[in-house]
DNA sequence: ACCCAGGGTCATA
DNA sequence: TATGACCATGGG
């Protein structure tokens, strides 16, 4: 039992299931993936309203839209100029690999290099949706993440981003549901927990808050 | 008036 | 390789 597979059954003890991204389709993963970055989901289902409003939940009917009305439509999510292209990259992305059954086809290595060339998706987005669209095994490594990782002493914090993903995929030894779950999880305790101060008062993950620190942080 | 949110790109050193 | 500026809305 490695110290990631710990963190994370203690994590499930702590907040339970948290049923996150259910998949309703590959392509709104996708979008709801772009329009996520650096913004809050609250934020992110308003653009995705909308865009279900005028049936433009698809890659063909977003490219088929102008600009200037997508933009309108995604308004919300902020950041609606850069993400206009960048959602307008991944459904070219979409359409010219053949659509998503042709593209699950692919070894999870070849379609994560297949994400990263599309202009706006990084290393996150990219693994995000490989683990919540496409169903692969894949530690999607955030701020939450790197912070609680640090504090819990699991890195010290200047660990690349894809060293940090090789360490958990190969301690954890998961499937993707689990995968899922944990991400979801440590979202959620990042969500619930202090963000500076060394003690919040209702953490429950020793090393993190509540408990002296042995990570980097104090 | 801050700080943050389910990041990424680009210019600069 | 590693920072900093920039993108922008909405809630605490």
């Amino acid at each position: 039992m490695t110290h990631v597979s710990r963190l994370y059954r203690r994590l499930d003890a702590v907040y339970g299931p948290q049923h996150w991204w259910p998949a309703k389709s590959v392509f709104e993963v996708v979008a709801g993936a772009v329009l996520t970055q650096n913004t809050s989901w609250r934020n992110v289902e308003k653009a995705l309203f909308n865009l279900r409003q005028v049936r433009a939940m698809s890659a063909g009917r977003i490219l088929y839209l102008p600009s200037e009305e997508l933009a309108a439509l995604i308004y919300p999510s902020g950041f609606y100029r850069v993400k206009t292209q960048r959602l307008r990259a991944v459904c070219a992305w979409l359409e010219d690999n053949g659509g998503s059954r042709r593209l699950a086809l692919l070894p999870t290595d070849e379609l994560r290099a297949s994400l990263l060339s599309v202009h706006g998706v990084g290393a996150e987005t990219a693994d995000a949706i490989l683990l919540y669209a496409f169903q692969r095994p894949v530690f999607v490594v955030d701020a939450y993440a790197r912070r609680l990782f640090s504090r819990v002493g699991i890195i010290r914090g200047t660990e690349s981003y894809d060293d940090i993903r090789a360490m958990v995929e190969s301690e954890m030894d998961g499937s993707a549901p689990d995968f899922n779950e944990f991400h979801a999880l440590i979202v959620e305790h990042g969500k619930r927990t202090c963000r500076k101060k060394p003690r919040c008062g209702n953490c429950r993950i020793r090393g993190c808050c509540n408990y002296p620190s042995r990570g980097a942080e104090q």
